[in-house]
DNA sequence: CGAAACTATGTCCGCGACGGATATATGTCA
DNA sequence: TGACATATATCCGTCGCGGACATAGTTTCG
């Protein structure tokens, strides 16, 4: 599709489960779960793919961030949303957010379920 | 994506090109324009591509509209959206909501614009 | 204690959608 | 007649998706 580069769902969704705060990968996994009340889940080629592009693009960054290793497992890499990913973000849901305008205009959107 | 395998967003717009009437793949064209105000635009590739597999997939089908030629562009193709792909529609419209729905909850969209 | 399950990050690679370029031909309007 | 919009269709390079696999630390519970 054509337009203004839209983003995948892939990246929609990272953006979003980054939106609220910084969170490493299997966090990122897990908030997106939830985000969408489980049905979309996130395989690691998708999820760290997504994060090498995403970070490569500018849409979000390494995180410094360094908790007390006693009370947080050092495995983990945060990432944090940048500005301009959080345009990227808000281009996109004004996108969705049309798309579900559209939807209501032709009832294809019972109120409840 | 995992979950109940996602639509694509080309498929997502022509499902609601077709949902209001059948219409020919150069009209699913330009009403994918407007309903999205001009933001996406689908290619020649990414619109017969897309018919061809959503063919396949049962999620629209050829109609037999067979309009007067005089009035009528004899080219046309005429399709509309079958029962699965309303189906196919519906679900994946639930899921935009959701999205938006949780880009509400955190104030990621402004009420204007 | 030990096994199982969960947490956590990462690579590899085949599949398939996307989408621009291209081709062809008719319709419309000045 | 020339230009532009309408209309359908194919080709093919690029790139994201996503399951499978690899590796290893952490937690839980009988």
């Amino acid at each position: 599709m054509a337009g203004t580069k839209a983003l995948t769902p892939a990246v929609l969704h990272i953006l979003l489960a980054l939106s609220a705060q910084e969170r490493h990968g299997y966090g990122i996994m897990k908030q997106v779960e939830s985000d969408s009340q489980g049905k979309v889940r996130m395989g690691p080629g998708t999820l760290y793919g997504s994060i090498r592009r995403m970070t490569e693009a500018g849409l979000i960054r390494e995180s410094d961030r360094k908790i007390d290793p006693h009370l947080d497992d050092e495995r983990r890499v945060y990432y944090g949303i940048t500005a301009r990913g959080q345009q990227a973000l808000a281009t996109e849901l004004r996108r969705y957010r049309q798309v579900v305008a559209v939807a209501h205009e032709r009832s294809l959107l019972p109120e409840g379920a």
